[in-house]
DNA sequence: CTGTTAGCGCCTTCAA
DNA sequence: TTGAAGGCGCTAACAG
C-alpha cells in the first residue's frame, strides 16, 4: 500500500463546528436538512459551509451509510470485439448512466478477458462492500454467474433474457421480435428459404434468436438452409458462403447477427458475381452506421441501445431504493428497410 | 437518502480478534503484512480471517488512507458519436484498466452531455475524495478543464498533446507523423495536390493534425487544395465532395480523420462516377473493422488504442505511487495501405 | 511481540 | 434546540 498522500486537509464538518461553536452533530442535521436545527442556526451553518468550501467526504458517508455509490459493471471483453459491440455497449453505458445523472452514483467499470477474472471482480467488490449493486451481460448458456450472483449478497439486474435461468431481476429486449419481423420481412419479399448465420450460441441470446428464427420461419412457411456460426476471415467466410448457397434448396436470404459479418458476407458475395438484393437479400440484426454506408445499405433490425441502459439504470435504482424487483422490456425492435433485402 | 442496506453484517477484525482472544492492533497487523507480530500468529489469524470469509472493507480502508482505489474517467459523448469513436474509446478503456487488472484500482466511469456537467463532476469527485486520480480525453482547443484540474488538487493525467497549454502529465500520440505517413505515400503515389476533411477544429488534436498536415505536405510539394469541416448527411457530403473537386487545382487525394465519413465519401464519389483510387484516392485515420468492408479497402493510420490506454494507465500509476509525472507516447502511427489509395 | 488508544469524517441515538 | 458520546471498520502510534 502506497503512503497516505499528504494534500491539504479538505475541511469537514468539524470545522464548521468549530468556526460557530455548535457541535457537530448540529452540523451534520443542518447540512442534512434533518430535523434538530433552528432555521436560524441552519442557514447559518449552510452558509459557512459553503464559504468554507465544505463538501461530504465520500469515504466516511460510505462507511457510516453502507452504501458506495457505485454500480458495478464488468466487460468481458474479446480483443476482436467488433466496433457495432462497442458502438452498442458504449451506448448502452451512457444510457445505463443517465438515470444517474441527477444522483451521486457512478459505475464502477473493469475490463476482462474472461469469465473467471470476472468472477473474481464481483467476489472482491462484494465482499469489500465497492459496490451498491451489479449489472450483468452477456448472459451465457451455462453462465456461471447466475447461481454466483444468488450466493453473493448484491443486488444485481440482468441484462438480458434468463427465464428459467435465474430469479433475477433483469432487463431484457425482444429477440422472439426481432426474429419474427426479419422473417416476416423476407416472407414478404417471397423468399422461401433462408439461413441464419449468428455469432455463436454460447451467449444466451444467441441460442433465444435461433429459436426464434426457427419458429417464425416455420410460421412463415420459410425454409431454413442453415444456422451456422459466423467464421472469421475474408476467404473462411467466402467459402462457408460458397458452401451455404451450394446447399439444396438454397437460401435466397441470409440473417445475421453482427452487421460487420453481413458487410463482409456483402462484399463476399459482390466478388462472386452475385447481387444483392437480386440473387440473395441480405438483413441483420444491430442496425449501426455501418449499414449505411455498405452498398446497398444493410436491412436492419434497430435497437435503442440508449434507451436500454437508460431501462437498466432505472431497474436498478428501483432495486436499490424500493428493493423493487423489476422484468423490464429494455427496448425494442424495429426493422430498417435498406438496399439489401 | 435511502435507508440503509440490511444485509447481513460481514466479519470484520474485530471479530477475528475476538474469536482469537486477540488485540485487533495484531489482527490488523498480520492482515497487512506488516510486522508487529509472530509467524505463529499471523499463521493462526490469516487461517482463521480465511475461514471467517473476511475481506478489508473499503469505506473503511478508504477512509483512513484517503484513497478511493478509484481513477475518474469522465466521457463527452455526443449521442451522434460515430461507431469507431466508440470502439478506439472502448478498446482504449481496456487498455486503461490493463495495469490496475492485478491491484485494487477500477475506473469511475461518467458520461456527460457538455463540458459544463464534466466540469462538475470533476468538481464533486475532487471534492469528495472520490477518486484517486483523473484522466482527461479530448482536450479542446480552449480548455476550461486544464485550468480547473490545476485548481483542484487531484492527479490527472491528460491524454493527447497539451504542449503549451498546461504544464500537466500527458500521454499523447504522434500526429505529426501520422499526418505525415499520409503525405509521404501520397507523395509517393505521384499526388499533386491533396485535401483534408477534418473533424472540426474545436479539438486540440484536429488543429495539431491540420497543422502537421499543411507542414507535410509543404514540405513533399503536395498542394493543398483545403482543410474542411466534414458534414454530416450523405447529400450534404456529396455537395462538399463535388464542390471540392471542382476547385482548382482538384485534390487527386483525400485525406479524412473519420474512416466513417471516409467511407461514406467512398459511396458518394462511386455513385458520381468516379473510380477510387484511379480518380481519387482516399485515406483515413483511426483504421478500424469498417476500413476493410468497403470497396475497395481503405488505407489508414492505424493506431494501437488499447496500448494508448496502457500507457495512460501506467503514467496514472507512476503519479499515484511515486509522483512521477511521466510524458509519454502512447502509441506510434503505421500505415496500412489498402485499396484506395 | 502484544495490547491500548486515538483517530479517519460522518451520522445517530440519547440526554440535557 | 443543542451537545456529548458512541460507532461504522480499519490503521497507526505508542505503551507495556
Amino acid at each position: 500500500m502506497p503512503s497516505r498522500p499528504h494534500r491539504p486537509r479538505r475541511t469537514t464538518i468539524v470545522d464548521i463546528a468549530r468556526e460557530l461553536e455548535l457541535s457537530i452533530a448540529s452540523v451534520s442535521c443542518a447540512l442534512n436538512g434533518k430535523p434538530g436545527v433552528s432555521e436560524a442556526t441552519r442557514e447559518r451553518i449552510l452558509r459557512t459551509a459553503r464559504e468554507m468550501g465544505w463538501t461530504a467526504n465520500h469515504a466516511a458517508r460510505s462507511l457510516q451509510s453502507r452504501r458506495s455509490q457505485m454500480i458495478g459493471l464488468v466487460l468481458r471483453r474479446d480483443p476482436a470485439d467488433a466496433v457495432q459491440i462497442s458502438d452498442f455497449m458504449l451506448r448502452f453505458i451512457d444510457g445505463l448512466n443517465q438515470p444517474f445523472t441527477s444522483r451521486e452514483e457512478a459505475i464502477a467499470l473493469r475490463t476482462v478477458r474472461d469469465v473467471e477474472a470476472e468472477i473474481r471482480t464481483y467476489r472482491d467488490w462484494a465482499s469489500q462492500g465497492r459496490v451498491d449493486a451489479l449489472v450483468i451481460t452477456d448472459v451465457m448458456a451455462e453462465d456461471p454467474r447466475l447461481p454466483l450472483l444468488a450466493e453473493l449478497d448484491v443486488p444485481a439486474v440482468v441484462v438480458g433474457d434468463v427465464r428459467g435461468l435465474a430469479d433475477l431481476p433483469s432487463v431484457w429486449t425482444d429477440d422472439e421480435v426481432a426474429m419474427r419481423l426479419s422473417i416476416e420481412h423476407l416472407a414478404a419479399q417471397g423468399h422461401r428459404t433462408a439461413a441464419r448465420i449468428h455469432e455463436g450460441e454460447h451467449l444466451r441470446h444467441g441460442r433465444v434468436r435461433s429459436a426464434a428464427f426457427a419458429r417464425a420461419a416455420q410460421q412463415a412457411g420459410i425454409g431454413i438452409a442453415a444456422m451456422i456460426p459466423s467464421v472469421v476471415g475474408a476467404d473462411a467466410a467466402a467459402r462457408q458462403l460458397q458452401e451455404l448457397l451450394a446447399s439444396d434448396p438454397a437460401p435466397t436470404a441470409l440473417q445475421f447477427d453482427s452487421s460487420l459479418r453481413a458487410a463482409e458476407a456483402l462484399r463476399a458475395l459482390r466478388g462472386m458475381g452475385l447481387r444483392v438484393p437480386e440473387d440473395i437479400a441480405l438483413l441483420t440484426l444491430d442496425n449501426s452506421p455501418l449499414c449505411e454506408i455498405t452498398e446497398p445499405g444493410l436491412t436492419a433490425i434497430d435497437r435503442d441501445a440508449f434507451a436500454y441502459g437508460a431501462t437498466a439504470g432505472r431497474a436498478v435504482l428501483a432495486l436499490l431504493e424500493t428493493d423493487a424487483r423489476e422484468d423490464v422490456q429494455g427496448t425494442t425492435s424495429r426493422l430498417v428497410r435498406r438496399g439489401s433485402s
